[in-house]
DNA sequence: TATTCATATGAACATGTACTCACTTGTTTG
DNA sequence: CAAACAAGTGAGTACATGTTCATATGAATA
């Protein structure tokens, strides 16, 4: 039937029909689109990647972290909370502190890419 | 001097002064942390992420991948303004069309490995 | 030339988000 | 036990950001 899906625009006037048909037939699935722009919008924070970076250099506890990145405990806390909740760190409770480290090899590499990526512009 | 830096936190009470110390000395320039930060933060939208993705299929104009995305050309032709001006794809005018290709490997790698992430959890 | 179309862009609006502040929790230590 | 402290959290706020809408620009076409 081709039932119009929900394209108001350039349904009649777009050149590549079949391109596009090809390309939409390639496209990820939703949840993946997400999924990535979940992983990928966490390490687009100033802030989270200067965490994410201290820790690739050893475990730290989150008022170590706060002092080398000059900013309140608090900060880093909701940030560690972010974080941690998408499996990025992991933490270890050692009496009144919280020591965190890198939880995923990914993320190194992600890291080390990205870095290439800037350095070489 | 030791003067003391903006550390109004656990100046005094934090644990290992030694390693903040070593990790600090070892921090990412702040230019540089701030570029990884926009390049994530780039790829850190659902919208972004599939506007290069349909574009790692094939060259596309605005036309087909608002078709594509089944999103409004405006939307999409702002989003690709981001990304053209971050060199992250570059265009073609030809005619009355322009026309979108991915314009750095880093980005396709990036995006390899983000998918790599997803994919394994 | 007038119209149609693809693309770009500015303003307005709505939503998301990173920080601060006040407070709580749980642990150590005096 | 009480005080001190590290860490976590909820509310509030300021700012960033993505989309829509209206419009502009520039090219093809009638």
């Amino acid at each position: 039937m081709n039932k119009p899906t929900n394209l108001d625009v350039c349904e009649k006037h777009c050149l590549h029909l079949d391109r596009v048909e090809q390309v939409r037939g390639g496209m990820l699935d939703d949840r993946v689109a997400e999924g990535l722009a979940e992983i990928f919008g966490l390490l687009g924070d100033r802030t989270r990647v200067r965490i994410l970076h201290a820790l690739s250099l050893g475990e730290l506890c989150v008022c170590d972290i706060s002092a080398v990145l000059g900013t309140t405990s608090s900060a880093v806390s909701h940030q560690l909370r972010l974080l941690r909740t998408a499996k990025l760190i992991k933490s270890r409770k050692e009496g009144k502190n919280v020591f965190y480290t890198l939880d995923d090899e990914h993320v190194r590499q992600l890291f080390a890419q990205g870095l290439d990526h800037v350095l070489e512009r």
